[in-house]
RNA sequence: CAACCGGGCCGGACAGCCGCGCGGGACGGUCGAAAGGCCCACCGUGAGGAAAGUCCGGGCUCCACAGGGCAAGGAUAACGGGUAACGCCCGCCGAAGGCGACUUCAGGAAAAGUGCAACAGAAAUAGUCCGCUGCGCCCGCCGCAGCAAGGGUGGAAAAGUGAGGUAAGAGCUCACUCGCCGGCUGGAGACUGUCCGGCGCUGUAAACUCUAUCCGGAGCAACACCGUGGAGGAGACGCAUGGCUGGCCCGGCCGUCUCCGGGGAGGUGGCAUGGAGCGUGCCGGCAACGGUACGACAAGAUAGAUGGCUGUCUAAGACAGAACCCGGCUUACAGACCCGAUUGCCGG
RNA sequence: GGAGUGGUACCCAAGAGGCCGAAGGGGCUCCCCUGCUAAGGGAGUAGGCGUCUAAAAAGCGCGCGAGAGUUCGAAUCUCUCCCACUCCG
């Protein structure tokens, strides 16, 4: 990813809980706040409710996939976390992608361009 | 052909584009004084039969003991073998189930001792409620004596059947049978039997216990190393310079530097091609397994690498993701294939 | 990844081989107290599911997380599985 690093401390997964926005989706929670650096970090939770590891692991991946896909559509410089729901595991991948840019609008998360 | 039994093996493959972890890395780029680091085309490689549960056995590390015995606690349990070891595996014996192939069994000791066996029943390890027989008289739903066959209760009632015997009866006696113990026979042994002798004993040790064998404890979040800052200790410097205390000086505190120090965050090692491992052939063995020759074997992350799209294969669909490493067990599981056996039917 | 603890009625729970649908408390219903309520005191009922029934009671069967086993008999003993919780950075 270009300019993406992996989101990994505890206490800031858990200050956007408290104070990013969020925007629900079918698949996937979103959350998001801006950093003030130039690069982005992308948190990924898979709760323990979605099934065992396999699932677990599968609907981390597609969730890092659809981030990928998109990533040059979206503005640098945001904490993001990305809380998969059931659905993220074995739903369509299109239209997870399109549910997921939706959201990524409705946060104003997407380049001035694209909107 | 059908049904059933046992064992083995696989559990998606191939192609295209984009993307990921690890190892290597040309030209080049970039950071740096240098050593060297980073980026990069490309190449190699990349989850399981259970990776799972963490139920056993080891390796490894630290702690304790460093020798032996006893006690406590725990584990295992027919017998013989295999193994580094095991509670695992193989063979075999016994019991139970099945027409059979075969399956299942915590399967030592109850005749060393202790405990428990509710309710029912007269009685639960020890004698008598109904009853049977004899005798007595005040002839009654009576008393005394004998009996343990029959009835009834119970999971279990003092071997079973027949005959003799008797007042009535009883392993009281006899025959056969059943069971237990000892001898003898065969076997490596558990066991066994057209044999001999003795005995007739409730069940429960997944109750205590006894017998035999084994076991020190904790775990890779173990453990080892590096370790900014901050707290602490020691020393030096300066008082030329600043701040606080003070009217001022001395002094004290803050200050600057060096060393010591246990070590939080973080990092590195542990940790990865090799292991009591796997495949094939041959030899030994009924087998588990052992020996030998040849061959193949690079996951190693640290928020944790395999995903997305498309096509073909008649169809891609189960359970499910390595986290220090091995040997087992248990549990979950769609489908495909192979081998061997049993029973039934039909045909030759 | 590793180590451990516990599941009993709507809730909190005792029971640790027979008399156990299973103590006790909360709860629920009624009464007293109060102008009314809360608190307090007294009395009482059912306890889940199935079967029988028009409905209920009584009775019967099954139920102590689930399934096997040991025993004449299991909430209790043993094994396997499931779920919940705690600790180790």
């Amino acid at each position: 990813m270009e300019h993406t690093v992996a989101l990994k401390q505890n206490h800031i997964f858990r200050r956007l809980y408290a104070r990013g926005e969020s925007a629900v989706g079918r698949f996937v929670v979103v959350y998001a706040r801006r950093n003030g650096t130039r690069t982005s970090r992308l948190g990924i939770t898979t709760g323990l409710k979605l099934g065992h590891a396999v699932d677990r692991n599968r609907a981390r991946r597609r969730i890092r996939e659809c981030y990928r896909l998109q990533e040059e559509r979206l503005k640098p410089g945001y904490d993001i976390v990305v809380v998969a729901r059931s659905a993220a595991v074995d739903g369509d991948f299109r239209e997870m992608q399109r549910s997921f840019l939706h959201q990524c609008k409705k946060l104003r998360l997407l380049k001035e361009e694209q909107t």
